[in-house]
DNA sequence: CTTGACATACGATAGTCTTCGTAGTAGTCT
DNA sequence: AGACTACTACGAAGACTATCGTATGTCAAG
């Protein structure tokens, strides 16, 4: 439904994903911990995303507070299920294959994927 | 080194991948197979995708022969790592999880995701 | 009431992506 | 040779991205 985020749009995502709800001057703060950009960049993305339909904005108060309008899981979801057939012919083991080889995975990370693959071989929906 | 490519030059990536080293032609023909293009667009996309460093091109028969310059392997690490760290965080664990929830795994899936993570955890390298 | 701080709105720009039409070139068939 | 066909090269349009400067509105402090 809602378009696919491009790479400015999803950096606001995270921003807004690990803050919740905030205002363009908290974005854009997080935002230059990380890199340069003028305050008004980042207002003018958070509008167009509002009319694209990726943040929710709540102007009641002088500041507006914007908020993702999906959550993070689904966005994520449409991410990857996107890079997915895109990318990897729809095959999920090459996809984690990529993954783990763009990077070493500690063995913590590796415990964890076995879980989280014996939690859905056990039916979990 | 090479950039990202973006969706229309992942989706020749594709192509070639699947084909080996091909013609114009031969690569229209596969686009052609999916969705409306002309001819000159795939051609000069492949044009661009060679000045970028993409592709590589012989040009030593009248009609060109383009395969993709890097290992599909290698590219595919390239997104992978790129989305996992751009979207999840570097989460391996949260990018499956994504992967998996877009689209519902069969067993066959999940089997074969297991072996992967096997051979991992057995140390290879 | 004026000023300063802080907010949004908006227009404009430069760059990139994607697509296609047109032009030119080279080989082939009659 | 002349006409046809199959190629590459190139320019350009239209849409979208990303960024910023300027204009404008609002509120509170002095």
């Amino acid at each position: 439904m809602t378009p696919r985020p491009t790479d400015a749009e999803l950096e606001i995502l995270t921003v807004l994903w690990s803050r919740g709800p905030s205002t363009v001057r908290a974005v854009h703060e997080a935002i230059v911990d990380r890199r340069p950009a003028q305050y008004t960049t980042v207002l003018k993305q958070l509008q167009i995303m509002d009319e694209k339909g990726l943040v929710k904005r709540d102007h009641s108060e002088r500041a507006h507070v914007y908020q993702a309008s999906q959550a993070k899981e689904a966005t994520q979801a449409q991410l990857a299920g996107d890079l997915l057939t895109r990318a990897f012919a729809g095959s999920a083991k090459s996809l984690l294959l990529g993954a783990l080889s763009s990077r070493k995975p500690s063995k913590k990370e590796l415990a964890e994927l076995r879980d989280l693959l014996a939690e859905y071989e056990k039916g979990k929906k």
